[in-house]
DNA sequence: GGGTAGTACTACGTCCCGTAGAGAGGTGGG
DNA sequence: CCCACCTCTCTACGGGACGTAGTACTACCC
């Protein structure tokens, strides 16, 4: 799938947590600690949605963008892919499950419990 | 964490798949498809070693090389690093339940079995 | 003592990403 | 009607990571 750089990840972050398509502007007055110029945020946009990342739509002259996929299903993703690393899925399976907090531990178990359910 | 490279990758998945330290040479007779100059396998080496994925020690003038940690830990590590890159950690370790496929479920819930027993 | 092996250091091209300017083409206010 | 402004697209540059490798030096074996 291939990652995403910093300020991808701060406007991923930014349209993540909305529930209505932005424009490049409305994202760039989001972003208060850094002070980029508008064309950056723009080229930014651009990319993810290049990527994949983001779908775009018209709204008069500009852009409105949103992500094409939640958050959730990207962080699953990024872990499926990290499995897929490793020769012996068993293991790192195991492991990860090892290293998970007992509260997630206990979200996981529930989780797979509603799916032999099915 | 940070990620790897793709020789970087190929280079560790050689070692991870030995039992003994290699050194340079060993690991380049090891990689048939490419044919790389020695200097390359040195190189890519000493990195690994830097960013902490290797360990050395002497062997004469040579150094052997071999991994700091097992590939199944450094899968869960990267899991968990993309787990921690959502804000709701339970709906994406959800969503990632869901996702593996039905045998691999069943490692997990062997996993978090013996865990509970613990 | 010359080939071989091994090291350390340096280097170059490429790609990704953060960052942004230049130029083009609408749009609304005076 | 023209100017200021918004937004777009295109192009670019600098830094860092990585693949790749050359060079220069040392040590060892035969």
């Amino acid at each position: 799938m291939k990652g995403l750089g910093e300020l991808e990840r701060s406007i991923m972050d930014i349209l993540w947590a909305q529930d209505t398509p932005l424009t490049a502007r409305e994202v760039g007055r989001l972003i208060e600690d850094r002070d980029l110029a508008p064309t950056t945020v723009m080229t930014v946009l651009d990319r993810l949605s290049r990527k994949g990342f983001l779908t775009r739509t018209r709204d008069g002259r500009a852009w409105r963008y949103q992500p094409a996929a939640s958050r959730d299903a990207y962080v699953a993703e990024l872990m499926l892919e990290a499995l897929d690393l490793t020769g012996d899925r068993d293991a790192a399976l195991t492991r990860f499950a090892r290293a998970v907090s007992g509260t997630e531990a206990e979200i996981l178990r529930k989780a797979l419990m509603e799916l032999e359910e099915e």
